[in-house]
DNA sequence: GGCGGCAATTTGGAGCTCCAACTTTGGGGG
DNA sequence: CCCCCAAAGTTGGAGCTCCAAATTGCCGCC
């Protein structure tokens, strides 16, 4: 690192340095902005800036009258998993084995298709669809939201044991699902997000679109949501059934 | 939004808003710190803070000495694409189905395992693996790169086709892979990888960790890093091959 | 010994200012 | 007519300050 770099990115990085050797493990305090200034010798904007950055890498907690925290671990919770054979396992079933609980609620409606639902479902703009949002929790705690379409004709509530039941319960309608394609991206959170998720600054999220095709007709879209820190998707891709 | 809300905050949603719903086009600049005082009724540190977290989200770029701009919309180049009976499409044929000239640079020297690779492939720590690096390149410009570890008995150069014939020639040599496990998340690149990618500030990085598994032994894993904001994993799941 | 409230500390929002480095633009000179 | 340079504008780093809201610890009172 050059010498000439900005000054708050030498106190940045040897903050972050003590944090991923250990020399500073989670839970551990940030010495404060005062305390900042004096020990690296910078000003008040820097020493902030500094505690800023951190937090917004997401390593660090500021708490209001309090302090600024090594955050925990991520504790990686795998929220996807696919197989051959059975598809999607349950949700809830990777996160009890983490020895978590796992619950749900959903909420089902009729709607129009917007312009982009439209065009993932090849259907017109304004057709009708069926709309339900999920929210996922781990112990209470809400891990994970989700939005799925689906063609009005098509439309059913979610199966009981388990909301990801679709596969199934398209086929007892006679619709056949071949083929799952997902994209993956990150992005910040929209403000609702941040909300119902409890992020705290500067985290960003996974976000996943998943359509059910049978054969080439799109049958389900769904839009899925996850903090980016503290969770994996996780895929497991079998070659020889 | 409250009214309570942070007055930067303020001038952040009314500009985003403009931006997602198009009034401020891609490349469209936006007014300067000292227009956004005047325009707002808001202090310098606002308008500079507003400008950060915009820059921040991705959504406007800054150019020194010249104006925060509207970014291109993101080109959305699936990178990763799995078939049931073909596996991989090797790495540019999406790439190449877009316009772009898909390129990339190798280089493998022989290395010991740290603890976490000795994990993932259930090694003991400081083993003899090979380690091979990648950037791969769209267009000339980097857009992935990615580390390869395998057990020094397995190790031989990638082939010349495609970086990615993994399967096929841990094939030649007995082994067959039988399950591919991947763990996807998001977090903030580091200083190197900024550096190679050519990363906005802000901008996050997909990391996804891939094992190749031959019955219960890891025989490949890898670690793969992707600019979070402007490509996409695609991940395409065959039901009933 | 226990409890309530006050004072010190801390974050986070907001304001102002100065300056170095870089772009852009326009005007004047060759 | 074209080129180059200087002036004006802009970002980004850095400094200082004030204040509201929240937390924490301590002191004194019951």
């Amino acid at each position: 690192m050059a010498t000439s770099d900005p000054v708050y990115l030498r106190v940045v990085a040897d903050i972050r340095r003590q944090i991923v050797d250990g020399s500073l493990p989670p839970g551990a305090p940030i010495p404060s902005r005062a305390q900042l200034t004096r020990k690296y010798g910078v000003g008040e904007t820097a020493a902030r800036h500094a505690l800023r950055v951190l937090a917004a890498e997401g390593l660090i907690v500021g708490r209001v009258g309090s302090g600024h925290y090594v955050r925990d671990r991520p504790v990686l919770l795998p929220l996807h998993r696919w197989r051959f054979h059975d598809h999607h396992a349950p949700f809830g079933a990777d996160i009890q084995s983490q020895g978590a609980r796992a619950t749900w609620e959903w909420r089902s409606e009729p709607a129009e298709a917007s312009p982009d639902i439209a065009q993932r479902l090849r259907l017109d703009d304004s057709a009708p669809v069926t709309r339900t949002h999920y929210v996922f929790r781990g112990d209470g705690r809400p891990v994970q939201l989700a939005t799925s379409y689906e063609p009005a004709e098509f439309s059913g509530p979610p199966a009981e044991e388990s909301p990801r039941g679709l596969v199934a319960r398209l086929s007892a309608l006679g619709v056949k699902v071949t083929e799952i394609v997902e994209q993956v991206y990150t992005r910040v959170p929209q403000p609702a997000e941040s909300d119902t998720l409890a992020l705290p600054a500067g985290v960003h999220v996974l976000h996943v679109e998943r359509t059910h095709w049978a054969g080439d007709r799109p049958v389900e879209t769904s839009d899925i949501v996850i903090p980016g820190d503290r969770f994996r998707l996780v895929y497991a891709h079998s070659l020889h059934p």
